[in-house]
DNA sequence: AATTCTTACGAACGCCGTAATCATC
DNA sequence: GATGATTACGGCGTTCGTAAGAATT
């Protein structure tokens, strides 16, 4: 189980069929397919109902797929935050130094 | 940027060194050292200062960390509830049917 | 008949573990 | 000198995209 399947569950969840949930996750629909399958065995259960267009979440789907939303939730602003973090920190690169030693210091 | 990696980071800040984090995080060292450094050069972020020992986290490293805590365990979270929805279904199996024509549908 | 989903296959990428090197205490 | 961290390398597994095959409307 990983954060791309989740991910990609909740696109398909979203936009209830494979070929724009997998647009829309910038990938191509086979590969789509093969991770909701991959995690649907891992887990021994059906998340979406396949026999009829569009797919429908199936009940249990229905409530991971609500808890999978706070896990990629959660793990995307760890990300934005990290980012933040990144910038912020160049802000704080200040120097103090002797022009006289800086040539032999500073490399 | 990966959960695995979270969950490295995570590890190496409550244990305070490579070694027991691998081990806790039935890794070998140098697989750890390997995530934890692509992940800093990634965000392009120092997470952790390494020039004394026991390791220490950097002031972003302490921010980042806490909340990849939240990521994590939401993470684990959604594993958990969903491998109890699977054991749920399992229970609601339910059969109705008349035993004269059983034989012939219920295979 | 056409759109959508699945299966199959080949290639590429990434992750891990063992081994060797370096640094720190 | 010893423990701990990094770097290098080889092998493995996984994922992806293209292409072909089913299924549903």
């Amino acid at each position: 189980m990983t954060i791309t399947q989740l991910e990609y569950v909740v696109a398909l969840a979203d936009h209830g069929s494979f070929v724009s949930a997998a647009k829309a996750s910038q990938v191509t629909q086979p590969a789509l397919t093969l991770q909701i399958k991959a995690l649907e065995k891992e887990l021994d259960l059906a998340l979406f109902d396949r026999t009829h267009k569009p797919i429908r979440l199936t009940e249990a789907g229905r409530s991971v797929v609500e808890q999978a939303r706070q896990a990629v939730a959660e793990f995307n602003r760890t990300a934005q935050m990290a980012r933040q973090m990144a910038l912020g920190d160049e802000g704080e690169v200040l120097l103090g130094i002797i022009p006289t030693v800086a040539p032999y210091i500073i490399p």
